[in-house]
DNA sequence: CCGGCAGTGTTTTCCAGATAACAGACAGGC
DNA sequence: GCCTGTCTGTTATCTGGAAAACACTGCCGG
């Protein structure tokens, strides 16, 4: 059972670095506030003008772009210590080109282009913490465009399952469960499917005892990753 | 032609930044080099174990992926002021999961993890060209996996081949002719499609004046601007 | 001058998966 | 109870593009 590495450790300490700080940072850099964004509600939205950066504590993000056909196409989930907003300040701020949605309640730190750009001057130790999550999701896009040019829906539907896993997974009597719930539509975004085939793919898993869920929940049977 | 705006202007002082300072810094950072990486050289291989941060600061370097079954899958070129490199130090770096592979000569800074991270620390203004060349491939990435997921291949070798003009363009008499030479197969990669259709593409549009090709030059006729 | 090699052009076959369309299933609200 | 809306399950059809297979066009070295 590798699957479940510890995450970054360096980024678990992120927290307490604010934590002591907030009060002191927020003379110097007015913009700095704690927002708490209830599940499902957008931070912002493709097409938005937004300049300011959030910086997660907790919970997850789910950043997508929404196709002009009217699909969507999930590119990343966010956790805690990832940070979004965009880099260059031309003309404060451009359009957004995806969305950012919490999953679930998120808690985060939200500053504005320029507070944000003296933080980071001030205290080059944040910088570093930066780069990690920057690096983390330039890897998992980066792994996402590998899986999808290389494996077959059902192989990414699984390794997204596992993924997931990771993320929400709550032990329970017969495996781990999922303790947000995706419609199979959203997985299917997720892994760049569509819905019909990842419903098929999802009873076949059932049915052969991977996989137990509900119209609420996920739970992924111990089983499972013996076998894979 | 709003096609060639220009690229991020505070990366241009990149250069200069260094230049002055590179003496210096060799005594603060030992394992600061400069190395100059001819045509078609890898800085490294997918595999290998290298610690090392690259600062590239001319030329194009390809970053790509050998998937099991031998196809090889472009992920992103990069330019001046782009950085490529392992964050996480743990174990003395382990094996890269991209080869990464000089598109015509490469002169770039070679430093050592620690040194970096180091050079990083002390130089907050350093920083911020760090996170932009960050999210320059970030955003390289996530546009190719749209791109793939919503774009038929004509489309997608369309795209690409006007993001080559950009790069390589020179004007010449009919168009913009590209400055370096990708074969069939490499252009394939790029797009993320088998050689075979990328081939009949080329040839049609050639035949509808859109382009001109031999062997070892493309050249994009201005007509394409227009009709795209 | 003749292989041999590396890249190009084209065609044929085949299939994963998109799309569409519809029939349950369940959960409110009225 | 019945209507409505949102999910799930399944099947029938269609197609973009991968894969394979081969002929063609240089070019380079002996």
């Amino acid at each position: 059972m590798s699957y479940f590495k510890s995450t970054n450790t360096s980024l678990k300490s992120l927290h307490s670095i604010f934590e002591q700080n907030l009060q002191d940072w927020k003379k110097d850099y007015a913009s700095i506030r704690e927002v708490e964004i209830p599940d499902k509600d957008f931070l912002y939205r493709q097409g938005d003008r937004c300049a300011d950066f959030f910086w997660i504590m907790q919970g997850i993000v789910k950043l997508s772009y929404l196709t002009l056909q009217g699909n969507t196409l999930t590119l990343a989930l966010l956790t805690r210590g990832n940070i979004i907003g965009h880099l260059q300040d031309n003309a404060a701020g451009q359009a957004m080109e995806d969305s950012a949605q919490a999953l679930g309640k998120v808690i985060c730190y939200r500053i504005g282009h320029d507070d944000f750009r003296r933080l980071i001057a001030s205290r080059a130790d944040l910088s570093w913490l930066v780069f990690e999550s920057m690096d983390s999701r330039q890897r998992q896009v980066e792994h996402k465009l590998r899986m999808i040019l290389t494996q077959p829906v059902e192989q990414r539907v699984v390794a997204t399952l596992l993924e997931l896993a990771q993320l929400f997974g709550a032990r329970c009597t017969h495996g781990y469960s999922l303790e947000i719930f995706l419609t199979q539509q959203e997985l299917a975004d997720l892994v760049g499917a569509s819905r019909s085939v990842v419903s098929t793919i999802m009873n076949d898993f059932r049915n052969r005892g991977m996989l137990d869920y509900t119209r609420d929940q996920i739970c992924i049977n111990d089983a499972a990753f013996a076998d894979e």
